[in-house]
DNA sequence: GTTGGCATGAGAGTGATTCTCACTCTAGCA
DNA sequence: TGCTAGAGTGAGAATCACTCTCATGCCAAC
């Protein structure tokens, strides 16, 4: 995905987000989401800078916090010491993550209706039975990658 | 959990553990495992010598290093600056975690059975699917938490 | 063209974590 | 008991991902 999208649309929509909260869609900003909507899956800030070769470490840092702030980019700190960045669900799609604990790739994975609708129920029930009011859940599947297995 | 634990069980079987790898159970070790058994709930390195203030915070973080790398303590980098370390589930029970977005407490929760095995399958499927290899597998459950629900 | 306000980027600063190194402890041996 | 080798310890220095600062750039509205 990525390449494929409409970027018409997510751009307008992510434009639209950053207007709610009284922010523009900065060339930086923009750039920064190109960036992510190319790589098409979670990337660290390096792979970011190494993407787009105009952007400062400075700026794509901060741009990338505004961009999280209005919640179009989601910032996942599962593994190794750079953080992965990847554009928000209502973006892409609701997914999860399967990562390799050889090479630390992380990939995209969507899991059937019937399973995440299952899995809502037993996370608000279990949730809400500890007093929590639950809001969205995360699942990891580690494993080993097509490549680290030998 | 924690107190109520079958201690000396815990403690011979990561000697075991550390012993299989050629490490020694030291009393620091040991002093760091207790900790954390106590705590009960993943818990950050500064909460982790506060527990127990006769720790230094390298011998701490080294010992942590040893531990995760035999497989018994986990660390979880979901939220805030600081790392969480827990017991390794092995030790424990295989649970899940339950996040607060806004005061990052983190707690452990179980799910039943039925769901886990399900969940396995579908994980199963969709991992090799696209040529993973799945060991295990690991959900948040984000929300708010009683207290800091208005 | 000027003014005000936000965005930018280079570099300095911050702080969690890791490394270094001198010292201590322990096991094994005679 | 004394000796030695090797591993463990801890105080402080070093590292490095990330954030902050500030001088400059850009743009919209008069």
């Amino acid at each position: 995905m990525g390449a494929d999208l409409p970027d018409i649309d997510l751009h307008r929509s992510i434009a639209a987000r950053l207007a709610e909260h009284g922010q523009h869609y900065t060339a930086n900003r923009r750039a920064v989401v190109d960036a992510l909507a190319r790589a098409g899956a979670p990337i660290t800030l390096p792979d970011l800078l190494a993407v787009d070769e105009s952007l400062a470490q400075s700026s794509a840092y901060r741009s990338l916090s505004v961009l999280i702030d209005v919640g179009v980019v989601r910032r996942l700190v599962h593994v190794g010491d750079h953080a992965l960045f990847e554009l928000a669900e209502h973006l892409t799609e609701h997914h999860h993550h399967l990562i390799c604990e050889s090479c630390g790739t992380v990939v995209d994975v969507t899991l059937p209706d019937r399973v995440e609708a299952a899995m809502d129920r037993t996370f608000d029930e279990v949730a809400t039975a500890l007093g929590f009011a639950p809001l969205h859940h995360a699942v990891d599947i580690y494993g080993t990658c097509a490549t680290c297995t030998p």
